[in-house]
RNA sequence: CGGGAUGUAGCGCAGUUUGGUAGCGCGCUUGGUUCGGGACCAAGAGGCCGCAGGUUCAAAUCCUGUCAUCCCGACCA
């Protein structure tokens, strides 16, 4: 392709409307425009790195025994109605009627349809398994669209569902994909980390998410320093320190007048203990009951691991003045000694030896404090975040912790859609049975900002080469002066009929706008066909992510770009 | 939906407080000089000041309404 002939419109300034890398980039270097919140189209250099996205999840979905099929955006209600989802989805399922007043909804996603159209089809055990997926435009109206297409309301996904004789035929299925969605972020050239994922309302079976690191990333994960464990710090098992004083002996407990002492940095001047030797107390409304936490002095509360421990819908911090009414003391003088709310630990606190903490009574604490003997708790949980340093929960080595983005999520499903909608096929006795589902996801449009974000400099984006618009880009430095342009066109055609994706850059621009150009657009390989070299046969190449340009004889360019394209 | 902010040329912004009929930088067009990391000079083109009402002799500016966009929260590929 000739820049000259490319439609690429950069733009020099930051539109004011994008606040993260991805989204700036992605509108200064000519890959996207905006038509509405959260939707997008994509121009001809944006839509490119879709396509080879695209291509590599296919060929991997294909290797896995996938099978391509498309459905429709517009789906009936009468389907959703069936799976109770009509109801359940709410404001976020886009929705609309015909010239008849019937209702329908754009997609959201296609549990519903991909079911009826299997169970349509598919009568016998001999028909399955089945792996069918699509890559397709999701409408989801986001309560609040951001971040630019990371998180768009109509976006793109590939789509897999997998329907299976029996658990352990889905659990197979499962396995392939895991192992299919691994080989598309290696391919990729990406920095991922699969971690444990929550499959909320589901249940019972596994799920996992493929996050793509990136320091902006929304999702802060936790992960080994030795095994493959990886998991999300809000979901990661919380494994308790040893006690740093085991050995000591439990001294008698003491009441200490504490003036003017509220934190756990007061406390820590004050008794010249460290923040983990000491405990803090908090008292939290759970569904309008009151009751405690305690932590030890330097972990920060989980709050959705006490959400789900206890149960409850609603749950805040406590006002002070109620706090003050119910236990005696206010913030900065709490502590489960004698306090007359239920009491909640997290485990680690179990095995500290003489700590203290507040009691319940203004300006005094209590030092010496020994859990089990001097106070009881309702129970001793799993309530803190993970943090790096943690002990991992798979192996026991030491954690390490970095921020993501969820760039793709494999459920297994089981029998939640095939019971709603009756999916049944007919086993070797000629029984009904229900077929057992998965389902896979891969967020396209979402994975190009994701490569962005992990892969950028101040100059702009550095694609890896698998998803570059373009592979190599060709700058002659004047297109006035005849040898220059003769070199740098003979490169481009033997690029070119070698197959490789090549921009000439044929514009009668200084050479400073088409680097600054050729940066910002990100394209991995660069040829610079300039008189100083060339006047000794020599052309100057330079991979975009970093180091020096070297000179290379103008013959063995091709060979040199071909090798690391191939 | 709650909280915060913004809509003026393709992009970035000033002008709004104190009404007088729109300006700057970049980009774009033409000509010239330049030519190894976003050149310089000159001459141009381009705006119903988000939209609709209202106040006024006069509205980008004041008032009312409305739409849109962005940021912070619950959600998710």
């Amino acid at each position: 392709m000739r820049y000259t002939e490319l439609f690429c419109p950069t733009l020099r300034e930051i539109p004011s409307e994008a606040e993260i890398v991805s989204h700036q980039l992605l509108l200064r270097a000519g890959y996207i425009r905006k038509s509405g919140s959260g939707i997008y189209s994509y121009l001809p250099m944006g839509y490119k790195v879709l396509k080879k996205i695209m291509a590599i999840v296919r060929e991997e979905m294909d290797a896995a025994g996938g099978q391509e099929l498309m459905m429709p955006i517009i789906q009936p209600r009468e389907l959703w109605e069936k799976s109770g989802r009509w109801a359940v989805y709410g404001d976020e399922m886009f929705r609309l009627k015909d010239r008849h007043l019937r209702d329908f909804a754009l997609g959201p996603t296609h549990e519903e349809l991909i079911t009826s159209i299997v169970d349509a089809d598919t009568h016998s055990y001999r028909d399955l398994p089945l792996l069918l997926y699509q890559i397709q435009n999701k409408y989801r109206d986001e309560i609040r669209p951001r971040f630019g297409v990371m998180r768009g309301r109509e976006f793109i996904m590939k789509d897999l569902y997998s329907f299976d004789l029996d658990v352990e035929g889905m659990n197979e299925s499962y396995r392939k994909m895991y192992q299919a969605y691994s080989n598309i972020y290696n391919r990729l050239g990406l920095e991922y980390r699969v971690v444990e994922a929550d499959n909320g309302a589901i249940g019972g079976s596994e799920s996992h998410e493929f996050i793509v690191l990136a320091g902006s990333g929304e999702s802060v994960i936790v992960y080994c320093s030795e095994c493959d464990y990886a998991a999300d710090v809000e979901k990661a098992e919380a494994i308790p320190e040893e006690a740093i004083n085991t050995g000591e002996a439990a001294l008698p407990m003491e009441k200490s007048a504490t003036p003017g002492q509220r934190t756990i940095a007061d406390l820590v001047e004050f008794y010249g203990l460290p923040e983990k030797r000491l405990i803090k107390t908090l008292i939290y409304e759970a569904d309008g009951e009151l009751v405690a936490v305690v932590i030890r002095g330097d972990r920060e509360l989980n709050e959705i691991k006490l959400k789900n421990y206890l149960q409850v819908n609603e749950l805040a911090m406590a006002g002070e003045e109620r706090v003050r009414n119910t236990c005696g003391g206010g913030f900065g003088s709490l502590g489960p000694v004698g306090l007359q709310v239920k009491t909640f630990a997290d485990r680690e606190v179990e095995n500290m030896i003489n700590t203290s903490c507040g009691a319940n009574e203004d300006d005094f604490h209590y030092i010496n404090v020994n859990p089990g003997r001097d106070f009881g708790a309702a129970a001793f949980a799993d309530l803190r975040n993970t943090v790096a340093g943690d002990a991992c929960p798979a192996c026991g080595k030491v954690l390490k912790e970095t921020r993501g983005i969820e760039a793709g999520q494999i459920f297994q499903l089981g029998t939640k859609y095939s019971e709603a909608l009756q999916a049944t096929y007919a086993d070797r006795d000629g029984n009904p049975q229900l077929m057992v589902m998965g389902c896979y996801g891969i967020g396209v449009s979402r994975t190009m900002a994701a490569a962005i974000e992990q892969n950028h400099d101040d100059n702009g984006i550095i694609w890896p080469l698998s998803i570059a618009p373009y592979q190599a880009i060709i700058i002659p430095v004047n297109v006035n002066k005849a040898d220059q342009m003769e070199a740098a066109e003979k490169i481009y055609s033997e690029l070119l009929a070698a197959g490789v994706e090549v921009i000439l850059d044929d514009r009668d621009e200084r050479v400073g706008v088409k680097f600054k150009d050729a940066d910002l657009i990100g394209i991995p390989l660069r040829v610079t066909v300039g008189p100083k070299s060339l006047a000794e046969g020599k052309v100057e190449f330079k991979e975009r992510q970093g180091k020096e340009s070297e000179l290379v004889l103008a013959g063995d360019i091709c060979k040199r770009i071909l090798d690391l394209v191939k």
